[in-house]
Parts: structure tokens; sequence; C-alpha cells
DNA sequence: ATTGCTATTATGTCGCTACATAATAAGTCA
DNA sequence: TGACTTATTATGTAGCGACATAATAGCAAT
């Protein structure tokens, strides 16, 4: 058909425009939705999802009765996916590799505890992890695994598949915290890595609950040179 | 009113229990949203949207025809707020400051020009700054500016506001490319940002576009410790 | 067997209506 | 004047119907 349709797309991109081009400056309110409709000659129902959508973006924000408003501070939103370790070094067409380094149970330190929300301090299960690209060190993982929500765990040989996929295939999580920082490489991380003391390292320290319940924390050591890659 | 209706989140949140709770594992394929409709006594528009919800989140993937699935690969999805660095001080409730270390035109680095889909080199902008939290050097940037798509930039004195302000504030993005990474402190770093050479600097890259033309490219170095926390 | 058409199926999108809800403004009574 | 109530307003959400679209399966003709 070539007769066009207003999609809620259109609508979206059209107000964005007029805010992007200083039609609509930062604080300043926008028509009602319904007048929205009016002049583009479509359903509120439209207006409306187009404006949710460009909430989610961090561009709007949106009151009952107060009306629609362009963000007077705006905010950069982006969005970052992180895939288990083995795609995400098959997937760029590197040879996966991994090597279990320590497997013990210990009492974690109070910052560990803290992150996870357990308040009396308990054994969990301390798992260290080299996975290889190309036959490389390419990210070093230093996990905590609360062996309290997750027993089945210790049934698993974790010398042949790693927590890191055990963990997303066979335990799903409600919610988790994601920290990224920079490091130093202790000496035994770098002699783990291959690489000099002291080297900057990229870390992704990851703590995912099911219902407030701990069940593993996560810190993930990128090799010097590491990226990732956000997408607007 | 007594009579609960159903949500689309009270969809959505079944259906991913259903998932999490492993009673539809990774690659199965879920009922149509009609009978999804029919069993939970709602409209199928409202199965619609809680699904349209866990595809974003990354839970699941639906195809025309095909249905829906469970990700067989499942990812973690989570959402990066990025603030103007004045109020990521302020909101911390430190007092912000902040100092130009440096002005000047000059022909980039091919890297950096690759960065901007420039093409030709050409003189560019070259701005550094330093953001301060309670008089401490917190973020230190190095910024390339397009002064062909943002000839207005100088006439902006930018010894007094920072142009990550003033870009926010005045020059609208449509686009944007985020890298994150780790980088060791170089020694004009280092002295700029008082730490010690070859410190761990979280650094993030920004790219920003409009219409495909690029506008700004700014490295900030963070000071050791700084830490990006990402939401679910 | 291969190509091409057609029917089927499940999701995607839009319009319209109706009502819920939050925030504010206006009005009322002591 | 101040506290309480009520009306108004704009967004939020749900239902229903209709049609669009992509992917697939089945069938037919060569």
């Amino acid at each position: 058909m070539a007769e066009r349709k207003t999609t809620w797309k259109s609508v979206r991109d059209r107000v964005r425009d007029d805010i992007l081009a200083g039609r609509f400056k930062p604080g300043d309110r926008l028509p009602r939705d319904a007048d929205f409709a009016d002049t583009l000659n479509c359903a509120r129902s439209t207006v409306q999802r187009a404006m949710q959508d460009l909430v989610d973006s961090g561009l709007i924000e949106r009151r009952r009765k107060g009306g629609t408003h362009v963000r007077r501070e705006p905010i950069a939103r982006a969005t970052l996916d992180i895939r288990v370790t083995r795609l995400e070094i098959e997937q760029s067409g590197r040879e996966y590799g991994y090597q279990l380094i320590s497997l013990k149970e210990a009492v974690p330190p109070v910052s560990v505890l803290a992150k996870l929300g357990i308040a009396a301090p308990r054994p969990l299960l301390r798992a260290d992890a080299l996975h290889l690209a190309d036959g490389r060190p390419y990210i070093l993982e230093e996990r905590w695994i609360c062996t309290q929500t997750t027993p089945e765990i210790l049934q698993v040989d974790l010398t042949r598949i790693s927590a890191n996929e055990w963990l997303i295939k066979n335990k799903p999580y409600s919610r988790y915290e994601l920290r990224l920082y920079a490091q130093k490489a202790s000496a035994t991380t770098a002699q783990q890595m291959e690489i000099d003391q002291g080297d900057a390292l990229f870390v992704i320290e990851r703590a995912t609950f099911e219902d407030e319940r701990p069940i593993t924390l996560v810190k993930s050591f990128a090799q010097p040179g590491y990226q990732l890659v956000a997408t607007t």
C-alpha cells in the first residue's frame, strides 16, 4: 500500500527531532498527548507509545496532570549486553578455552558479604577460573558462590564447565548489580593472566540475586586492551 | 475497588517466573499470545505488551509465524545512565569545580578521525579540562570537537563553562558510541590528576553524532576508585 | 526436483473507548 | 485563614477489533 500510516515510531522521531532541533528546549512543556494526536491526525494511544519510548531513552519526563516536559538535565542512556564469556570469544572468531585455577570453601571478606547482602559471615564456595581466547588468557574470574542458595553447584565438575556457564544455564536470577571499574593487576593476577604486574585491568563485577537471595558475586578481570562497547 | 485487573506487568512477571523456574527452558517455544490471553483471561494486547518487555530485557525472542521462544543463550542486559559530570559530583554531595587545561586547534591522530568517521584529516578543536570534586581532580577529559559541525563552540568561553556542559545543553545528538576500558596513567595524566604514573584509570570514551555528522569525541579518565554502576 | 503461487499462522501495529490514577486547582466550611 | 473536600486535568492502562507483515507450509505446474 502506498498510503503511509502514522506509526508510533514516526511520532517518536518527529517529537525527538523537534527537541533536538531546539523547537522544544530543556524544561519546556510539550503539548498534551491529545493535542499531538490531533495535529498529527492519529490516535492518542499512538502518541502515548511514542512518548513512553522517549521517557525510556531519557529524553523527556512525564507526570500525570503535570504534563510532558523535556528533561532539564539530559542523560545519556546506553545499553550493555553482557554475554556468556565463551560466546563472546567464539563469536569474535577465536577459539575458546577454559581452565579452573582453584576451588575451595572459605569465609569471604566483609566487602563481598556486603555486596551480596549477607549479614552473618559464613563460608561460601570460591572458584577462580581463566577463560582463554586462542590459548591466551582473556578473562580471569574470581567468583564467590552461595552454597546455601545453590547447593547443586557442589555436584558440578567445575574443571570441565565454567561456573559462568553452568550458573547461567541452571540458576536463573531475577536481579543483578553491575559495577565497572579499573584496577591494577596484582602480582598473582599478573602471573595468572600472563601480563605485567601493575597493568590496568578492566573489571566487571556482578552480583546476582533471585528474589533478594544472593546467588553469586563475580569479579571478571579483562585483559589489557579489552573494551566494552555500549549501544545507543 | 477490590477487583484486581490483570496488568501487562503481572503477565510479564508470570511469564518471567515460568521461565526462571524452568517451566520453560532455553529454546522452548511459548504458547501463542492468544492462548496466553485465553488462560489468563485478558486481552491479547496485554500479552503483547508483556512479551515485548521480555524481548527488550533479552529473555525471549519472537518471530512472526515462528512464535515466541526462550532465548537459547541468555544475555544480561543492563542500562547505564551517563550524567553531566557536574551533576554527578553535585548529586553525590560534593562541591564541583572546573578547570580548563588547554585549548588549541590540531589535526587529531587517525584513530580519533576513524572513531568520528572523518575521512580526510582536518584540524579539530582540542579541549582538555579537569572536573574537580571537593577541590580534588575527579575526571580528566580529553576532547576533540568538530568545528565544522559546531562552529558556535569557538565563541564559548571554555574557561568558565565546560565543553561537556555546553555541548549537552546546546548541541543535541542523535546517536553516540560508548567505549569503556582501563588504561594506565601516563606521566602527564598522572600529574594532571595528582596521582601516580601507572595508576589504573577507568576510561569512558564517547563519540556523538547528529545524523552521522560527528560532533565530538571525548575520553574521560576517572580517578582510581571510580565505579560505574549499572542497573538491571 | 525446482520454482512459484497461495493459504495459514503468529506476531506487529493502529484506532477507538473506557476507566484508573496522580497531581493540582478550585471551592467550601468552620 | 486554614483545613478539608471536590472538580479538573493529563497521563497510565486495559479491552476490543481490524488489518499489516513476516515466515512458513502446502500445493501445483513445469
